[in-house]
DNA sequence: ACCCAGGCGGGCG
DNA sequence: CGCCCGCATGGG
C-alpha cells in the first residue's frame, strides 16, 4: 500500500547524505528522491516529490505501520522554521541552511546506532558504511521477494551477534573495534535493555551509555541524539571540534568542556541540530 | 610513501 | 583527574 505525507522543509537527499546511522544500510537513487531500506520483514520504499519547501513522502509497503516508522525516523514532527531560528545566530550556520535545506536529523534504533557509532570511532564515513554492510549481511534477517529470492537484509539485533567472534568481525574489516562489538552486543543483549532507557534525562543516560566498551563521550552524544532523539546532545567530533574553533575561538584550542558550554549557550534546546549543519558543512562543504 | 578518518581505553604523572 | 599514546584498515 501506499501512504502519503506532507512534509515542509524536508530533504531526503539532504538527510540521506548526511551519514547518520540509516544511511548506513539504506539505498537511494541518483537524484536522491528514493530510499529504500529494510524493516519488520519487507523493503520499504520512500519518495519524495516537490520541493523542498512545500513536498509529500510516499511510503509504499505492506502495511501502514512502515509510514508510522517513517514519521518517527525522519523526524516530521520537528518545526523546522522554529528550530532554524533558533540555530541561525551567525552567517556559518545560514550559509549551511541554506546549502542544505530540509536536511533532518534522524531517530533510529538505540541498538543500531550504538554499534554503528562505535565503528564510526577513528574511521572514515566510507569504510564505515561498508564495515556495517558487511555485518549486516552476515547477520542480519533476511528478507525475500516474490520469487524467494533475498532482496535485503535488516539490520541485526545484538543478539544475533552473540555467536560471532573477534575474528569474524576483524574479518569484516572493524579492525581494532571487533573486540568493541563483541563486548557491546554481549553487554547490551544480557547487561542492558536500551529500549527501556528514557532519552530524556541526558546525564543519567549518558552515564549508561559510556559502560559500553568503545563508548566514549563522543558516541555517547551520538547514541543520544540519533538514537533516543535528544536534541541537547551535541556530539564533538574532529571536524566540529575544528570548527566550533576557528569560527569561534579565533582557531584557538579549546577542550571539549568548553566546547560543550558554548555551544549549551549559543543553541540551547536545538543544539544537536546546529551540530548536524556544523558537521556536515564541514565534512562536504570546503574539501 | 605518507596522512587522515564522526575516538576510545589504558597507563602514567 | 588530565594528558598521551597506540590502534586496524583503506582511500586520497
Amino acid at each position: 500500500m501506499i501512504k502519503q505525507i506532507d512534509v515542509s522543509l524536508f530533504s531526503l537527499r539532504h538527510t540521506f547524505e548526511s551519514a547518520q546511522p540509516l544511511s548506513f544500510y539504506a539505498d537511494y537513487n541518483e537524484n536522491g528522491s528514493v530510499l529504500s531500506y529494510a524493516e519488520r520483514g519487507e523493503i520499504v520504499k520512500i519518495t519524495h516529490k516537490g520541493s523542498v519547501e512545500k513536498g509529500m513522502l510516499e511510503i509504499l509497503s505492506r502495511d501502514n505501520s512502515a509510514a508510522h516508522d517513517a514519521f518517527t525516523r525522519f523526524r516530521l514532527k520537528d518545526r523546522m522554521p522554529t528550530i532554524y531560528k533558533n540555530i541561525s545566530t551567525d552567517e556559518h550556520i545560514s550559509n549551511s541552511i541554506s546549502l542544505y535545506n530540509g536536511m533532518r536529523l534522524t531517530m533510529n534504533d538505540p541498538w543500531e546506532t550504538v554499534l554503528t557509532f562505535i565503528i564510526s570511532q577513528f574511521n572514515n564515513v566510507k569504510r564505515i558504511r561498508l564495515i556495517t554492510k558487511n555485518i549486516v549481511n552476515k547477520f542480519g534477517r533476511p528478507v525475500f521477494g516474490s520469487n524467494g529470492e533475498i532482496i535485503g537484509r535488516e539490520f541485526p539485533e545484538s543478539k544475533a551477534l552473540l555467536k560471532a567472534t573477534e575474528k569474524d568481525f576483524m574479518a569484516l574489516g572493524a579492525g581494532f573495534r571487533s573486540k568493541y562489538i563483541v563486548e557491546a552486543a554481549e553487554y547490551c543483549t544480557h547487561n542492558i535493555d536500551l529500549y527501556k532507557f528514557s532519552g530524556s534525562n541526558y546525564y543519567k543516560l549518558k552515564e549508561d551509555l559510556m559502560l559500553i566498551k568503545g563508548v566514549g563521550e563522543k558516541v555517547a552524544d551520538c547514541i543520544i541524539l540519533m538514537g533516543y532523539g535528544n536534541l541537547k546532545a551535541f556530539p564533538i567530533d574532529v571536524h566540529v571540534k575544528r570548527t566550533v574553533e576557528r569560527l569561534y575561538f579565533k582557531g584557538r584550542k579549546k577542550k571539549l568542556r568548553e566546547i560543550q558550554e558554548f555551544a549549551e549557550e549559543r543553541w540551547g534546546r536545538y543544539r544537536g541540530y546546529a551540530q548536524l549543519y556544523l558537521f556536515h558543512n564541514a565534512r562536504t562543504g570546503s574539501r
